[in-house]
DNA sequence: TATATATTTAGACATTTGTCTAAATATCTA
DNA sequence: TAGATATTTAGACAAATGTCTAAATATATA
């Protein structure tokens, strides 16, 4: 859990996950949708990693990165369970 | 949703966050909960009214925090949108 | 009003974070 | 194998963050 809303708290990084949400991208199509260079890019998609809230396919010269809804669905659960009380 | 993601992005928060989930407390009592300065978890709690996920009430000389469910319910949302695609 | 209790504000400081440039690694293709 | 393209890693640095101590503010009560 840790890890996760480290991963969430920065808008670049929020928003690669919106992005995400529409379509799998690779690194550089990422990187090319932000004012901010490649390797600024790829330490958040690392951080992203870390959080597992993404995961990366190499194909060839690119990797893929697509969205884990699997993690989303288990914070989702986090907040919800605030109000079950 | 800035500032709540910050907010959350913090063991000490999401802990009183737990905490109050339970009973409303006051500033002192959840400072006697952790190992840390009362000004530190007065900075915490200040970090949290501005992401209104607590309240504060003052009644004579103490200051009783409580959860603002409303909001767990909107990031919860913001969670799930994720998955309806 | 003076003193005690509850809490916050101010300011300092070490650690963490986000960004950059330069260099390294991985893969493709001529 | 050499050169081009895609991406990451390493290292530097300014800005943001979490913590502390000391002081200020607000309320209660003798």
């Amino acid at each position: 859990m840790k890890s996760l809303f480290k991963a969430l708290n920065d808008q670049t990084r929020r928003d690669i996950l919106e992005m995400l949400k529409e379509i799998d991208m690779t690194a550089g199509d990422i990187a090319d949708k932000f004012d901010m260079t490649k390797p600024s890019i790829s330490h958040h998609l690392s951080i992203l990693k870390q959080a597992n809230l993404v995961i990366d396919i190499r194909k060839g010269q690119f990797i893929y990165y697509s969205l884990n809804t699997t993690v989303m669905d288990d914070i989702a659960k986090w907040f919800i369970q605030f109000n079950s009380k």
